[in-house]
DNA sequence: GATCGGCCTGCAATCGTTTGCATTGGTCGC
DNA sequence: GCGACCAATGCAAACGATTGCAGGCCGATC
């Protein structure tokens, strides 16, 4: 395996000539810095991160954390990430941890010491969990807010608003929010965006909070039939195709009630009537990589932004 | 950031000490491996894996591979390999590259060079392209067989086979299979194991090859009616998704023709009537990750495994 | 023609760990 | 009671890159 000191020996000059060739070519005669390259090809070099990474204090690495691998929500997310990282010539490594406990944080502190700067999906771990992370190394934060953080999130209180207001208008008197796990930021924003938009209009039964999981959709049906509600909006998809499971083997759906989906969701159980919504997930994801990468290149001090996406609201066309 | 020589300075050993109670703990004093263990709690010590790295030329870094993060088949791999990296304390690093250009090979063994072994999952790209990848680093291959390399696939013949042989016993006279990819030794073999069981005893016709999605399902509609085939196996779930709702909207299923597809399909789209086959993904990659930290960690030669992990065929209750 | 300045390049220190070898002190066996 | 051995520790040399500093060369300027 090739080394500095190899191609600079094949080339004639020193190590330091080869290695600001190849990193800082600006520095270097164009004529040695064009038989560096060649030399380096020949030999099939490439810098040994670890030994640049030992000196430079960077490894060239991003790391992503999700609470659980199994949410299917968290994939796209991930999938934008690498894709955007990939492109920019970073590795991505990528990591399984809700941050609830203290042992929870204390491994990612250890992580967070290998990697450059961390993409943190955290729905549910405290506020100060986070921020202890944030102390050690640059993060952006995905689907969440916390003061003083970079963020990307979903646009949820424009995007459920929204859903929300299209319900009022097709004529729902009693609308029911299924809302996600405790302490989720996402769902705090949900739940206030639909509140504030039905307020006067309509009568609005929050039920949960409930675990994102086919399960708790399903289990939830009863009461959904009870509170009298004609519309649902579920806080995740899973919940939300539960419900629709457990109410069409109740014989309720497809004609009773409308449960909002993901688009995804409704392609997959054939529904075209009802009104979808919908985070395009990678795009989280390569928003998020983008805004840690710039913040790692940030010479001077940090800006600190905060971004919203859009979320797609999608009507049927009847 | 603390270092060695903090904890050797608090301690009041040397360095050398240090290192070795933390990683062979067998070579120093139980007492002395005590204090430098609380010495090392105290400063929050972690070692620096560049640093160690550097002289070890291990990373403890394993990078997983997959041609196209898009595609849904390959998400579960990830998956159990992510998981079971966690629980070895092996980083898993995660890059796309389908490693079908001469491009992708440099690529990929750029990325070879930066970490201990690589989970490889290729369907496409030539055998010489993985056996390049090879001469850099331990490769486990998934989903494929290769002469010489360890692999961990889903045992295609077997299942496949039986789920012929089921459809054959229910009657059917007439099969078609829609290949995958062309290259792809997973639908050889799948190829294969229909063939021979179908031989004799039903005409089999063969569509394809074409890529594992849904339009290419859908696209394939009207070859599959002319065919004139009761029952048909397609190679990729995305591929029967597209088949059975091009077919469901000429009117033909779900009562003329059984579509055999993968458990989440079949749930999703509400038909409990139809075979299903599965591979446990995410057990593949488990499957692969241990074997490729065996290998990493055999000091001898190596035993060039090759594994195959059943299929999950569940026929309707019927 | 001497001085100055700018461009290239080399020297050597440095990052934090690991590890072969030397050293120490003590125990055991004969 | 003496040598041999062993366990525990320290010393110092790597590993391969980056980078501040200094030196050499050349052209330009006065």
């Amino acid at each position: 395996m090739a080394t500095l000191s190899d191609v600079a020996a094949r080339v004639g000059v020193s190590k330091s000539t080869v290695s600001r060739a190849l990193s800082r070519p600006d520095l270097v005669a164009p004529a040695t810095v064009a038989r560096v390259r060649e030399a380096a090809d020949e030999l099939n070099f490439a810098v040994n991160r670890a030994a640049s990474g030992l000196v430079t204090g960077r490894t060239g690495v991003i790391a992503i954390v999700v609470p659980d691998l199994d949410n299917h929500f968290f994939t796209p997310i991930v999938v934008g990430a690498q894709r955007r990282a990939a492109s920019r010539q970073r590795q991505l490594t990528i990591a399984a941890n809700p941050l609830l406990t203290h042992e929870d944080v204390r491994d990612l502190e250890r992580l967070a010491r290998q990697v450059d700067g961390l993409i943190l999906a955290a729905p549910l771990g405290p506020d100060d969990h986070v921020r202890q992370i944030c102390r050690t190394r640059p993060v952006v934060l995905v689907d969440r807010e916390i003061a003083g953080v970079c963020s990307v999130s979903a646009d949820a209180a424009n995007g459920f608003g929204n859903l929300a207001g299209h319900l009022l208008d097709e004529g729902h008197r009693t609308l029911a929010y299924l809302g996600g796990p405790a302490g989720s930021w996402q769902d705090a924003q949900r739940t206030r965006a639909i509140a504030e938009r039905t307020a006067g209009r309509a009568e609005l039964v929050v039920l949960g909070p409930m675990p994102p999981t086919f399960a708790a959709g399903a289990a939830v049906a009863d009461d959904v039939l009870a509170a009298g509600a004609s519309a649902v909006i579920p806080y995740a998809s899973q919940i939300g195709l539960g419900l629709v499971f457990a109410l069409r083997a109740r014989g309720v759906l497809p004609d009773d009630l409308v449960v909002t989906t993901e688009s995804v969701i409704s392609t997959a159980i054939g529904d075209t009537r009802t009104p979808t919504i919908d985070v395009d997930g990678s795009e989280l994801g390569t928003a998020a990589m983008d805004l840690l990468i710039e913040e790692l290149d940030a010479v001077g001090g940090t800006p600190l932004r905060t971004i919203r996406l859009p979320m797609q609201v999608t009507l049927p066309l009847d």
